[in-house]
DNA sequence: TCGAAGATGAACT
DNA sequence: GTTCATCTTCGAG
């Protein structure tokens, strides 16, 4: 099987929208603690430093934590919602501009049973919504502004999978309601029938 | 220093 | 479909 760890070049395409997409069908994978597990990307939103509500750094907002966002791209960005979960996202683009890509949603290929630990086997579909895939892969706060490469124990790999235009689902991303006419921007990104993307919403498909 | 809200998920009714 | 767990982050005072 053909295999390759994504390069910067892949990361720092100036359209975090195309970088989203093109994610679709990559392979996602942690090696920690001498533990390995992946799962290929099957659902990702796209979030643009300028002009998107939705998007911490939105308009050139700078915070502690938003600071790794305007980084170049393929750094990696982790941060804790609800007081409980982690979400993981791929920042895009060069310095200075601060798009990411959010990773919702995997389906598990290497270390499944590892996953089903992590998640305490109370879940079928261990990669299912971007808090689980999160807590299935161990990834977690520390891993926050590490570069994606082996030597960090999280990077991408392109294995040769195609994913044919016409099984990209677009549609609006999810929990970003209070970020007004930016909730309804198409840049939620989902593999069509895919059991594993974390929400299906009628009218898309 | 403090208060409110959040890019969610699981367990309920 | 509804509720609730749970705590960092950030902007206001």
């Amino acid at each position: 099987m053909k295999k390759t760890v994504l390069n910067p070049a892949f990361y720092q395409h100036y359209s975090v929208e195309e970088v989203a997409q093109a994610l679709l069908g990559k392979v996602l994978v942690t090696h920690k603690e001498g533990i390995y597990t992946s799962g290929m990307i099957v659902e990702t939103e796209a979030y643009s430093g300028r002009h998107d509500k939705a998007c911490h750094a939105n308009n050139g907002k700078r915070t502690p934590r938003t600071e790794i966002m305007y980084a170049e791209g393929g750094h990696i960005y982790t941060y804790l919602i609800y007081g409980m979960h982690i979400l993981f996202n791929v920042v895009t683009n060069m310095e200075g501009l601060a798009d990411a890509v959010l990773i919702r949603a995997i389906e598990p290929l290497e270390g499944l049973e590892h996953m089903q630990v992590r998640r305490k086997l109370s879940h079928q579909q261990v990669g299912k919504g971007p808090g689980a895939l999160c807590k299935a892969l161990g990834i977690g706060k520390p891993d926050y502004g590490l570069y994606l490469e082996e030597a960090s124990g999280i990077w991408i790999e392109d294995r040769g999978i195609k994913v044919p235009e016409q099984e990209v689902v677009k549609a609006p991303r999810v929990g970003v309601d209070y970020a007004g006419d930016d909730a309804l921007l198409l840049r939620r990104y989902y593999l069509k029938n895919n059991m594993h993307v974390s929400k299906v919403i009628k009218n898309y498909s």
